[in-house]
RNA sequence: GGGCGAUUAGCUCAGUCGGUUAGAGCGCCUGCCUCACAUGCAGGAGGUCACUGGUUCGAGUCCAGUAUCGCCCA
């Protein structure tokens, strides 16, 4: 039974992922007759390549899926992708320019084939690297949001919302980005600060000598001015309204109208209107019947509209019309001015609004269910807050574009009829229009937003529209692990969704974790050059360091701030863990048999080691049942490293160690504590360090013992509670901590024997002393130990006091009286001043009359203990002064 | 402009219901290759909990304001 010196993580890590793979241990079965736990993983685009958002967000839900496992519940991880249409369609776009081709040469069929046969070539790295990340999931249950039952989901859910009027198609302004030409939806496009220049251009008034200046951000927009619109309440126009201007460079002549919409505090308080390019100028075309001139073509540049100006695009039209306006002395001036500019959130290109005819979805009485369902507690935001961006949003949701322009996606199911123009929507593709009956129909071009797919992924993935086991198991999901950027994309809707389609809520509770950043706080991104790759990471120091760190950092409401430093510190806590069990190992010898420890076998530090352990049990159990991962994390460290490691390995050592017949019994136990602690720590570890404890499981497991994956989760244990050990073992640590102090402060060799004398009048304190004398003296590093009630301390003894007493250390020669001096006089300092604090209070009446009796008296036991130690404190220094 | 969040040790962060002598990791200083681990052990230094005011017997924690920074939305 014995270990190599160091854990090498490379080597065990695909071992252990293929075998838990093999022997089935991440499939749910419907049928296995337990508690459901559902978590839907939250699709990675087929291009994608793990990033650090996607090992938090998957670290995060591994652990949740392998604590349930282990509770006994029927997990269910389900893994899946997302087609991407935007990404993937520009990455295939992309090969195709190098080939010097082109998708419209190639035509809709060839391109989409291409797509396929590029997904399955090189799409889905990903999942070999959530593999990497030690995921659980549920592999034979993948979906991608294209295959066939997916596609299906959607088609169900399209014609559905059709037929009730949900969803529509609409002539209107939405985003359109000129490299991707498709149109976006509202969220899909990022708004960004530049600054900008605002241009005073003079418009002149019909039939008179005057002009007006109208100021805007986009001069180039103007050929497609339809009007000049003015606040009515704005007394500097009264007489302007109903006239007409003469458009410069069109030559067009347009009305001034009046609007409430129009900031009077703006530029010059007139405004001029383009219903083709701009939303609100839009709805003011609407009210007042202007005619909407669309200026520019799908690709950005200005079309036949657009007069002398055709052909170039909208920057370079932009410079040409203020040269013009500059030449006909119709420029007043330009302004710097900062903005907000649209971008593709996929490419970068800055948006054009743009007129066109798109399907829509009407949001507000989805919305409203979406509401009610958090409002009343059917879902849980964790951290809660939340919710308040949630509700922010879905109060002022507008209407859904759901239309894309592109090829890669779900072709939306609206066939129109040649003859009579009306739209048929169904289930399976038409032969004949269902209005007029003719048989020349034609497909609607566009394909459905991604995230129309992504909303129906809860239920989907689990069979629906059948009606399956695994829906009736699985949905609604136990619990959504996702980042806060994705809560308008994603979690609206699929609640939206579900509600709608499932009568219910997709999930109970929808955590939502922080974003990455790098160790200056900044979002790690490819520009910046400051992305840490997790494979490169998890190559060097391990996949249960990467993963550990990650969840000792995932602290609510806060973004998880990552340095290699940091991981490389977790490394040492996995050695930490091998280099203890090796040592358990060597130590348990080979006749060791393991059994159910015994209370009555016990001694004091085997009763405080498994009191700590059952601490740490509920803690950790605590922490994850509230979703604080940093907090179980944190436990799992402390009680390892500075409880276990630190101190009962310590104290274990004479007991194993010993070779004499009457020592076997205590040595006995001790194995059996050190075997049992080593088991259930493993446990508690898992779901955080997967691989490195199941390497140790198979080590250690019993004969028939199976996986660690599927061993049950440590159940608290009453008859492991031992406040009385534990509260003896502070105290036997504290007597520790102070020889060592001594010795530390006063720089005494190590290999230099020292005394100790314990100064007490407190027989039970005096007795801990005798029993455990063995272990101050391996601990602290002392010899001969005594305990003398009337010990007169000698000038050249250090001293300490603590709770309960004072210790002596006579140092004959080497004592250097200044050190020690100073030593205690800093001590001294320090207890006046605790003092001083508790004293203050328990001399302030309103404290008295008022505050719990219990902290009262804790405070009065704290100004008694200060001042019994002051006392001894002040002896001291006085004795060797 | 509206909303949300942050500000605690040199750095990065925990701190649950308002009551402990405010903690951790890294870094720093001192001493140790002690037969599991130098990826380690022992000891130590380091804090006006951003600022101002309020509530309270009591505030790092609750409230208001200020400053700085970040994010989301318009």
């Amino acid at each position: 039974m014995e270990l190599p010196s160091s854990y090498n993580p490379k080597e065990t890590e695909d071992r252990w992922y293929r075998l838990w793979e093999e022997e089935g241990h991440f499939h749910a079965r419907e049928d296995d007759g337990l508690a459901p736990y559902s978590i839907v993983i939250p699709p990675p685009n087929v291009t994608g390549s793990l990033h650090m958002g996607h090992a938090l967000n998957n670290t995060l839900q591994d652990i949740l899926s392998r604590w349930q496992r282990m509770m006994g519940k029927s997990v269910l991880w389900m893994p899946g992708m997302d087609h991407a249409g935007i990404a993937t369609q520009n990455v295939v776009e992309r090969l195709l320019r190098d080939e010097g081709k082109d998708k419209n040469n190639l035509g809709r069929e060839a391109f989409v084939k291409r797509v396929w046969d590029w997904k399955e070539h090189y799409g889905g790295q990903i999942k070999g690297q959530l593999k990497r990340l030690g995921c659980s999931l549920d592999w034979p249950r993948e979906r991608f949001t294209l295959d066939e039952g997916l596609s299906r989901a959607v088609r169900r859910v399209f014609v559905s919302l059709y037929e009730e009027g949900l969803i529509y198609r609409g002539y209107r302004i939405i985003n359109w980005c000129p490299r991707c030409e498709t149109a976006l939806s509202d969220i899909e496009t990022e708004y960004r600060d530049l600054k900008g220049r605002l241009y005073h251009i003079k418009y002149p008034i019909d039939g008179e000598d005057g002009f007006i200046t109208v100021a805007t951000t986009r001069p180039e927009t103007m050929l497609g001015d339809t009007g000049v619109a003015v606040n009515p309440e704005d007394e500097r126009y009264s007489g302007l309204v109903g006239k007409r201007v003469i458009l410069p460079l069109m030559n067009r002549k347009i009305p001034v109208f009046a609007d409430s919409f129009v900031d009077k505090s703006f530029g010059t308080g007139l405004v001029k209107v383009t219903p083709g390019h701009d939303p609100n100028d839009f709805e003011m075309g609407k009210r007042h019947n202007l005619e909407e001139i669309n200026i520019l073509d799908p690709r950005g540049y200005i079309n036949e509209n657009g007069g002398a100006y055709q052909g170039l695009s909208r920057f370079e039209a932009r410079d040409r019309v203020v040269a013009d306006l500059e030449k006909l002395g119709l420029l007043e001036k330009i302004e710097d001015h900062d903005h907000s500019v649209g971008h593709c959130y996929r490419c970068n290109t800055v948006i054009e609004p743009y007129l066109s005819r798109q399907w829509f979805v009407k949001i507000t009485p989805l919305a409203d269910e979406g509401i009610a369902a958090v409002k009343d507690g059917r879902i849980r935001f964790v951290p809660s807050n939340w919710e308040k961006t949630y509700f922010e949003w879905m109060y002022n949701v507008r209407d859904w574009c759901i239309s894309r322009q592109l090829w890669w996606g779900h072709r939306i199911p609206a066939f129109y009829c040649e003859s009579c123009e009306h739209i048929t929507v169904s289930m399976d593709d038409p032969d004949s229009c269902e209005k007029c009956g003719a048989s020349t129909l034609r497909q609607d071009e566009d394909v459905l937003d991604t995230w129309f797919s992504s909303a129906l992924w809860p239920f989907s993935t689990l069979g629906w529209p059948e009606s399956t086991a695994a829906l009736e198991k699985y949905y609604p999901t136990t619990v959504l692990v996702t980042g806060f950027d994705i809560i308008f994309f994603w979690v609206a809707r699929m609640i939206m969704m579900g509600l709608k389609f499932m009568n219910d809520v997709p999930f109970r509770d929808v955590y939502i974790h922080a974003l990455v950043r790098d160790e200056h706080g900044h979002k790690m991104s490819k520009s910046r050059g400051n992305v840490i790759d997790p494979l490169i990471i998890m190559d060097k120091y391990g996949t249960d360091a990467f993963r550990f760190t990650l969840s000792v950092f995932a602290a609510q409401g806060r973004d998880v701030i990552l340095s290699e430093k940091r991981i490389e510190g977790y490394s040492a806590f996995c050695n930490k863990i091998w280099n203890a069990t090796r040592f358990i190992l060597m130590n348990l010898g080979d006749g060791f048999v393991p059994r159910e420890v015994r209370a009555e076998e016990l001694e004091r530090f085997d009763r405080w080691i498994l009191h700590r352990m059952e601490l740490a049990i509920a803690e950790v159990n605590r922490a994850l049942e509230e979703y604080r991962f940093n907090e179980a994390a944190q436990a799992i460290y402390d009680f390892w490293w500075h409880e276990f490691c630190d101190w009962y390995l310590e104290l274990t050592k004479p007991r194993v160690y010993a070779a004499d017949e009457g020592a076997r019994a205590s040595g006995d136990a001790a194995k059996q504590v050190l075997y049992y602690v080593l088991k259930i720590s493993m446990k508690l570890m898992h779901p955080f360090m997967p691989f490195i404890t199941e390497e140790i499981w198979d080590r250690i497991k019993a004969a028939g013992e199976g996986r660690l994956i599927v061993a049950p989760w440590p159940e608290p244990r009453a008859e492991f509670s031992f406040p009385e050990e534990a509260r003896e073992t502070e105290l036997f640590k504290e007597i520790v901590y102070k020889i060592r102090n001594v010795r530390g402060e006063m720089n005494i060799p190590p290999d230099k024997k020292a005394d100790l004398i314990v100064k007490t009048t407190d027989t039970a304190l005096g007795a801990l002393v005798r029993a455990e004398a063995v272990h101050i003296r391996t601990n602290a590093k002392v010899e001969a130990i005594r305990v003398d009630a009337g010990y007169i301390p000698e000038k050249t003894d250090a001293s300490a006091v603590f709770a309960g007493g004072e210790l002596f250390i006579p140092l004959k020669g080497l004592i250097d009286m200044d050190r020690e001096r100073a030593r205690l006089e800093k001590e001294i300092t320090r207890i006046r001043s605790e003092h001083a604090k508790t004293s203050a209070k328990l001399g302030n009446t309103a404290f008295t009359s008022r505050a719990p009796r219990e902290v009262i008296e804790k405070e009065e036991a704290k100004r008694d203990e200060f001042e019994s130690m002051l006392e001894m404190l002040e002896k001291n220094l006085a004795k060797i002064s």
